[in-house]
DNA sequence: GCACATATATCCGTAACAGATATATCCATG
DNA sequence: CATGGATATATCTGTTACGGATATATGTGC
């Protein structure tokens, strides 16, 4: 998390850990066992951090005000007590969004260079 | 560049500097400063890469087998001495291949959780 | 001849990463 | 009920990458 300010999106790029991270709670809140489980998932299991990575990041995170702990809770009987959720901030929020359009623009230069081709199709049955 | 493996390209993600590097050679050989203005190029002006950071970054990428110094010079008139100029090895192309497919693919995960919008378009009248 | 861009190189402080380790609870199975 | 594996969080620490500062020298336009 390569020095974050909190005062703006213009601090990219962000390291691969960090985004991840972001991207995971782009679709709501999470506690950090899941967020773990987010990433191997929407990388295709490319992608596993492991706790030193996971939470030194989560910290990190929360010190430059890009996610929070929130104090919501699931259904009591669905929860457990030792799990801690974050969300996004409103920067964090802005930031990942500049993040993955610079993914998209790198994927479209990288197209360009017909390093890689057409896009895949996403939608497919089961979704990603 | 975070300990690649010279066997395989299983060693995703690269950090940013090492993916932008490898992206601005895909396109051919470049000496080391024409590598900077690529990389502020094809990230329109937003990623300024300095010496510290480009020099290191090719340092390491020569060790990992990535890259490699070239001989060839381009016509005597044209050169200038003080060039040094690098090329990716057959490893570096399939290295670089595959990040940029990770991150074609986290920009389609991006979409699906609604971050960004649909795909520019890319291949303006020439080209693709 | 002067200034600025080009071109390469190294030094080093800061910080991120990632494996190892620790602790404890949840839950399914025997 | 006990045992074990998955769930869940946390910290410590060695290694390494980053990136600004600094240095040196040549090319080029005025």
């Amino acid at each position: 998390m390569p020095k974050i300010k909190t005062d703006s999106e213009t601090n990219l790029p962000l390291t691969p850990a960090v985004f991840h991270v972001l991207l995971a709670l782009a679709g709501g809140e999470l506690h950090g066992y899941a967020i773990m489980q987010e990433v191997a998932n929407h990388s295709d299991g490319r992608i596993k951090m492991g706790p030193g990575t996971l939470y030194g990041t989560i910290k990190r995170l929360i010190a430059a005000r890009l996610i929070e702990e929130s104090d919501e809770r699931p259904d009591p009987e669905l929860d457990d007590e030792r799990r801690r959720y974050y969300r996004l901030t409103a920067v964090g929020q802005r930031v990942v969004r500049a993040e993955a359009q610079r993914y998209a623009d790198m994927a479209a230069v990288a197209r360009a260079k017909r390093l890689i081709g057409k896009l895949a199709i996403v939608g497919a049955p089961g979704d990603l």
